[in-house]
DNA sequence: ATTGGCACTTCGAAGGGTCGAGTGCCAGTG
DNA sequence: CACTGGCACTCGACCCTTCGAAGTGCCAAT
C-alpha cells in the first residue's frame, strides 16, 4: 500500500469518526479506532500533508481535525461506498408510499418520508410540467361571464383557473369549445399547445372571439405559470436537533428553506434517475445554505427524471447512507409513478 | 384610583415593558418609564401582590419581574386594547393578496402575509369542505379501468381522485354516468351527497353497478377524507430568531408545526369571524407548543367561518399588534372569498 | 519510512472575587 | 392608612486566574 493510499484511509477514517462523534478528531483515537497499522506518530505526518492539501483543518491549534468541504468532497467523489439500506427501512419505505391516493399525496408522504429516513430536511418538488402531456381540459361555467377552467395532465396533476369573460357566455359555446379545445390539445405535449390553439379563436363567430381568445389565454397562462413549480418541504425540526453547529445560525437556513425560489435553484436541474448530485457546504453559496450540503436526484417514470428530489444537512451528514436513502425513495416513487 | 386600579397598570406596564425589551423590569425601570405617580418602594408592595397572585414571577431573588402565563391571560382579557393597523400594513394586505389567481394561491400568499406582518409563524387552514356544496364532478377516463374523478367546490376548490374500475367502461357509461351524477349533486350541501347518490347504481344495468358504485363510493370518500383538512404553514424562520426564549427548545416545537394533526387541534373550532382566540402558554399543553401563544380566529364569506387562521409566537409576543394583524388578514380574505 | 519521546500550545472547566441590579422590610410622614 | 426613603441582603453576570487534558510538531533513534 502507498503512501498516498494510506493518507486516503486516514482521510476517510477522519470523515466517519467526525461525521458520528461530531468532534475534532486526533491521531490518537484514530489508530485506536481503525486498523491503519501504523502508530499515531505516522498519522499524525500524514494528517499534517492533507491538511496541507486542504483536505482538513484543525479549529486550533491543539484540537484535533475537521474535514474542510474539500475534504468531504473527496470523500464522496473517491472513498465512500453506498451505504445498503436496512430490510425494515426498505419495507418501511414500501408501506408508507403505497398508501397514497393521488399525486399530492405521493409527494408530501414521499418528502416526509425522507425526512424520516435520513433525519434531516427533505424537498421534493412536483412532478414538471413542461414534460407533460395534456390529458384533459375540462371548462365549467361558475357564472355567466365566468368560467373554471381545469386542466388534468397525464402524471394526474390537476391544474385551475378561474376566467372572467368579456361578455356572457351560454352552455352551448362552453360546450362546444371544451369540444374542440379536447381535440387539439389532449395527448400533446405542453410545448405544442400554443401553436395549436392560437388560431382557435378565428373558428368562433366575431361575438364569441373574444371569449374563446380569453379561455385559451388563461390556458396558456396555466402551462406557463406553473412551470414555476411547486416544492414541498419536511423535517426542517430535524436540522434544529444540529442547531449549534449552523453558528447559531438556524433562522437564515429556515428563511432559505421557506423560499420557492432558492429551492428550485437547490434542486436544479433534475438529474436523470439513478445519478446523484451532492454539494457540499459552500459550494452551494450564495444561498444562505453555505453551511449545509445538499443531495439530490432525479425521479420519474422512465428514463428521463420530472422532476428533483433531495435532503438537506450539515456538512458533516452521513454522505453515504443519505445517498442511499434518496436513492431508495427515488427509485420507489418513480416507479408508482410509471404505475399511474 | 383605587388600589386595585393601580395594580393592574403595574402589570400592564410590566407586560408592555418584558415585551418590549426581553428583559426583567424592576420597579425603577417602571417608575422611569411610565407615569404610575407613585414611588418604585410603592410599586414593589404592588408588585409583591401581584407576584402573591401569580401574575408575575422573578427568574430568581435579585431579579426584575417577568408576567406568568396568568398574567399575559389578565392583561389580553382585561388590559390590552386592540392596536389599528398603519395605513402602509393595509395597503400592503390589500396589494399582497390581490394578486391572487386561485384558492391554493389565496392560502399561501396569506399564510405568507400574515407570517411577515407578525414576524412570526402563520398557519392558515383551508376552506372546510364538510359547508361546501358541489359545483361539478368530472369523470375523466385514463385507461379503460381507470378513471379520474374531479371534483369542483362553489368555494372554487378543486379535488381529484383515481378509481380503478372492477370492469372496463366505455364513453358512454362514462358520460351517463358523469350527467346522473351531476344532475343528483350539484348545488347540493357536502352533507346531502351520500343519500343522494347511493341508490345510483340500482338505475343502472346489471352488467354496470359494479362500475357505478365503485365511481359512487371514490366520490363519497373524497369528500369525507378532505374533512381532514389540509393547514398551510409559513414563518417558522421568524421562530427562530426568538430562538434562546424557548429553553434552547426549537426542534419540538417545529415538530409540532409540521404535524397536521396538531395544527388542526392548534386551529381548533373555527370562531365566526371577527371573534378571537388567543392561547396562552401552558393553556397549548400537552402539545409541544406549551411555551408559545397562539392567536386564531376564524374567517370565511358571510356570518360564519369556513377555517381558521392565526399565528404562534412566544407568549411575549406583542398581543395587541398581533391580534390586529390577524384580524384584519381575515376580514380581508373573507371579502375576497365572497367575491368569488 | 516509521516510531517513541517530549516540549509546547490551546481550550475549557473550575474557582474566586467584585459589581450592580433589584428586592423585602421597616420606620417615618402627610 | 397609604405612601415613601433608606438600608441590608441576595444573587447572577462578569472578569480573572489556575489547572488539567488533549493534541500537536519536531527530533533523535531504529
Amino acid at each position: 500500500m502507498s503512501v498516498d493510499d494510506r493518507k486516503l484511509d486516514v482521510l476517510r477514517a477522519i470523515v466517519e469518526d467526525y461525521v458520528a462523534t461530531q468532534e475534532p478528531v486526533g491521531s490518537k483515537a484514530l489508530a485506536d479506532r481503525h486498523q491503519l497499522g501504523v502508530s499515531p506518530a505516522t498519522i499524525r505526518n500524514d494528517m499534517a500533508a492533507l491538511e496541507d492539501d486542504g483536505y482538513i483543518a484543525q479549529p486550533h491549534t491543539s484540537a484535533g481535525r475537521v474535514p474542510t468541504d474539500k475534504g468531504y468532497r473527496l470523500f464522496v467523489d473517491r472513498l465512500s461506498t453506498v451505504k445498503p439500506l436496512s430490510p425494515p427501512e426498505r419495507r418501511a419505505i414500501q408501506t408508507f408510499l403505497d398508501g397514497a391516493v393521488d399525486l399530492d399525496d405521493v409527494v408530501s408522504r414521499t418528502v416526509r418520508l425522507l425526512a424520516q429516513l435520513t433525519r434531516q430536511a427533505a424537498v421534493v418538488q412536483y412532478p414538471s410540467l413542461s414534460r407533460s402531456t395534456v390529458r384533459h381540459v375540462e371548462l365549467v361555467m361558475l357564472a355567466p361571464a365566468r368560467v373554471l377552467v381545469v386542466l388534468i395532465t397525464d402524471t394526474g396533476r390537476v391544474e385551475q383557473r378561474v376566467v372572467e369573460l368579456p361578455t356572457d357566455a351560454d352552455d352551448v359555446l362552453v360546450g362546444e369549445l371544451r369540444a374542440r379545445i379536447n381535440a387539439l390539445v389532449v395527448g400533446q405535449d405542453f410545448a405544442n399547445v400554443e401553436s395549436r390553439v392560437t388560431e382557435l379563436p378565428d373558428r368562433f363567430g366575431p361575438e364569441d372571439r373574444a371569449t374563446v381568445a380569453a379561455v385559451t389565454a388563461t390556458l396558456l397562462a396555466t402551462l406557463i405559470e406553473r412551470h414555476e413549480e411547486r416544492v414541498a418541504v419536511a423535517g426542517t425540526a430535524n436540522l434544529a436537533r444540529y442547531g449549534q453547529e449552523f453558528d447559531h445560525e438556524l433562522e437564515p437556513l429556515l428563511s432559505a428553506l421557506e423560499e420557492q425560489v432558492v429551492l428550485l435553484r437547490l434542486l436544479g436541474e433534475a438529474t436523470s434517475p439513478a445519478t446523484f448530485r451532492v454539494r457540499i457546504g459552500s459550494e452551494n453559496a450564495p444561498s444562505g445554505l453555505s453551511a449545509t450540503s445538499v443531495v439530490t436526484t432525479g425521479y420519474g417514470p422512465g428514463e428521463l427524471a420530472l422532476a428533483s428530489m433531495g435532503v438537506v444537512g450539515p456538512t458533516r451528514m452521513d454522505y453515504p447512507g443519505t445517498i442511499a436513502a434518496v436513492g431508495a425513495v427515488a427509485r420507489y416513487v418513480s416507479k408508482i409513478l410509471s404505475a399511474h
